[in-house]
RNA sequence: GGGGCCGUAGCUCAAUUGGUUAGAGCACCGGACUGUCGAUCCGGAGGUUGCGGGUUCGACUCCCGUCGGCCUCGCCA
């Protein structure tokens, strides 16, 4: 039964060699006196040729009787002589379409009831069809390659890690419930009635809890579990590259992140920069309205309160009386957009959760639009300098409070960027977005919340403003961003008591809490804790950009629906009343449907 | 929790203003064919239009409810 080759193995290198593959039937075409048979395994295709038997041989003419009722997806092994096609017969769009095996013997391993679809690069699937025979989806090269190239990737982090000196080593997925950030996945404890595991949101404590073990250096590729409302780019479970080192500052773990990436990024073939750029927090902001810029173009927002500040259109005016952002964004060639497409973008200013969306076309050295009338001569002049705009374009304005601000107009610079294809789909541009402030206040539960987590340490100096001006304070912690994604966060971390004890007084957690939920942390700061710091990047996310898929579930062999259920194995579902009573658990009220 | 799109044969889709027998391609079954390559040709079978209710002489089509999928805001690093 054994395989000699793949199917997407042979060349003519080949020929004449007695080979043996097996795999599926991804299709059959049957002449009458000639058979051919693509056959698929996950390497590639390979045509097998069975050629019409002569009278008198039983066994060729048993075997051809075979090769001629071979249907879809059937698993065969065939054994045969690789030989050249001949010339006009090559086929260009396979890698080995250049050769074919003649089929000599023939094996049925097994057959395929009629499948739902068929595992190939045409059509167009429904995602829960794909999902509940997730073993035919995988069949297909495009999916089959992906994870491939994510088992690469993996490699790639560990090869570059290992050299480096890190160690991988696991932490508990059965762990304690921390109710910061996400919602916990919990399981209910047997032994320990009435109390309940968390699954991890991702390694951090006990990552640090290495540090002060003396294990420093340390990575894990980790599953994580967050128990937030799905997105494409997002899965209840996702895989994390978790890295901590001790005795180092922000440029080391960048550099030895930097060096990861760029080596994941040559294994794809794509471009990674010798140098990657970094932005502070407070620029991306002010340039991009979002702490992860897409650098792969230009067309930035401008701050024009002080332009607008005392001018007649009272949206603006008003914004920046009442310590409001009114920014705007030129969009060249805008001028030509029909009222039917501003609208649109109106609409989804308004889905982020602007009033409105103030906007002027120029044409012919005037301003026309809305505000046009209560903006005055020198005050277009200053808008057109500022924003970088002339005849044709049009400006968007958003006046509201700074973070609203920023977001729709943020999210609108991403729009416009992919409607009006701004930036070529195989770019890259990779940022370091640093200089995060510490905490940010919430103004819906009165308190400080911190922007990273609550580990983060702030810069040496700014510790003292912990308490005078927490808003002031800066985190040494850094993100890494592509096109516009954040595809991982890190900082160097507070590695002192009494620093993290006055961080989570900051945050509103009371000494009792705090020893309560962080105990083991705090009690472990006091007993040598060395300086250190880490990252963690998105492994799901980067193979997906990657390879240019639109859905994290094309990188995941399987994936959750957006509703958190698996269609293959239909969980969640319910337990037996006996597992429930083992755990002293009763469901109080019963799912509605 | 909110907004949007969608659900018709195994799969992908079509079906005029609400109109009489719900069609096509692929897959499947039977047949033909010695060089195809998403083979081709001839024939066949295949449907509770997601589910429940309503309006109507008549519903795939309109209304209400419900289930499910995807995108998204909120949420979430």
């Amino acid at each position: 039964m054994k395989r000699t080759h793949t199917c997407g193995q042979l060349r003519e290198t080949d020929i004449d060699t007695e080979v043996r593959l097996c795999g599926w039937v991804r299709s059959y075409r049957d002449h009458g006196g000639v058979v051919f048979i693509d056959l698929r395994d996950r390497e590639g295709l390979t045509q097998v040729v069975f050629d019409l038997p002569a009278e008198s041989d039983d066994a060729a003419a048993e075997m051809y009787k075979l090769a001629r009722a071979l249907r879809n997806e059937w698993v065969i092994a065939a054994g045969g002589r690789v030989r050249h096609r001949g010339a006009d017969r090559i086929n260009p769009k396979l890698p080995t379409g250049r050769i074919e095996v003649l089929g000599a013997s023939l094996t049925l391993l097994n057959r395929s009831d009629t499948v739902p679809f068929e595992p190939d690069e045409f059509g167009n699937v429904a995602e829960e069809t794909r999902l509940k025979y997730r073993y035919i989806d995988l069949r297909r090269p495009a999916l089959a390659q992906a994870l491939v190239l994510r088992h690469k990737v993996c490699k790639t982090m560990r090869d570059v890690l290992d050299a480096k000196g890190f160690l991988e080593i696991e932490t508990p997925f059965l762990t304690k419930s921390t109710p910061e950030g996400a919602r916990d996945f919990l399981v209910p404890s047997r032994m320990q009635q009435g109390e309940f595991y968390a699954l991890p949101q991702s390694p951090q404590l006990f990552k640090q809890i290495l540090m002060i073990g003396g294990l420093d250096k340390y990575f894990q590729i980790v599953r994580c579990f967050r128990d937030e409302d799905l997105r494409a780019d997002r899965q209840p479970e996702f895989t994390q590259l978790d890295v901590e080192m001790a005795f180092v500052c922000e440029d080391d773990i960048i550099d030895m992140t930097t060096d990861v990436l760029r080596a994941v990024c040559a294994l794809a073939d794509r471009p990674f920069p010798d140098e990657v750029r970094r932005i502070s927090y407070a620029e991306a902001m002010d340039a991009y309205g979002t702490d992860r810029p897409d650098m792969r173009y230009e067309m930035l927002l401008h701050d024009v309160g002080e332009i607008v500040a005392d001018c007649e259109f009272k949206v603006f005016s008003g914004a920046v009386a009442s310590g409001g952002l009114v920014k705007a964004l030129a969009a060249p060639g805008g001028g030509a957009f029909t009222r039917k497409v501003i609208d649109g973008y109106t609409d989804f200013a308004i889905e982020y959760g602007a009033k409105g969306l103030a906007w002027c076309k120029l044409a012919d050295g005037a301003f026309t639009g809305t505000p046009a009338k209560f903006l005055s001569q020198p005050v277009q002049a200053k808008l057109r300098e500022v924003c970088g705009a002339s005849d044709g374009d049009i400006i968007f304005f958003v006046a509201d409070t700074p973070a609203k601000t920023n977001r729709v107009l943020g999210a609108l610079r991403n729009k416009l960027g992919a409607d009006m294809n701004l930036y070529d789909d195989r770019a890259f541009a990779w940022c370091w977005v640093t200089d995060w402030p510490l905490v940010e206040w919430n103004e819906d539960q009165q308190r400080w919340d911190s922007l990273h987590h609550p580990f983060t340490s702030p810069r040496p100096e700014d510790v003292e403003k912990l308490d005078s001006d927490p808003g002031s304070a800066t985190a040494r912690a850094y993100d890494i961003v592509c096109n516009g994604v954040e595809l991982g966060g890190g900082s160097i971390r507070i590695h002192n008591s009494g620093v993290q004890q006055k961080m989570f007084s900051l945050l509103g957690i009371s000494a009792e809490d705090a020893q309560d939920r962080f105990g083991f942390l705090l009690d472990a700061l006091r007993f040598g804790a060395p300086p250190h710091g880490g990252i963690a990047l998105g492994l799901d996310r980067i193979v997906m950009m990657l390879c240019g898929a639109a859905s994290l579930r094309e990188v995941i062999a399987f994936p959750k629906t957006q509703r958190g259920t698996c269609p293959l194995t239909d969980a969640p579902a319910a337990v037996d009343d006996k597992q429930l009573a083992e755990l002293n658990l009763k469901i109080i009220a019963p799912p509605t449907s």
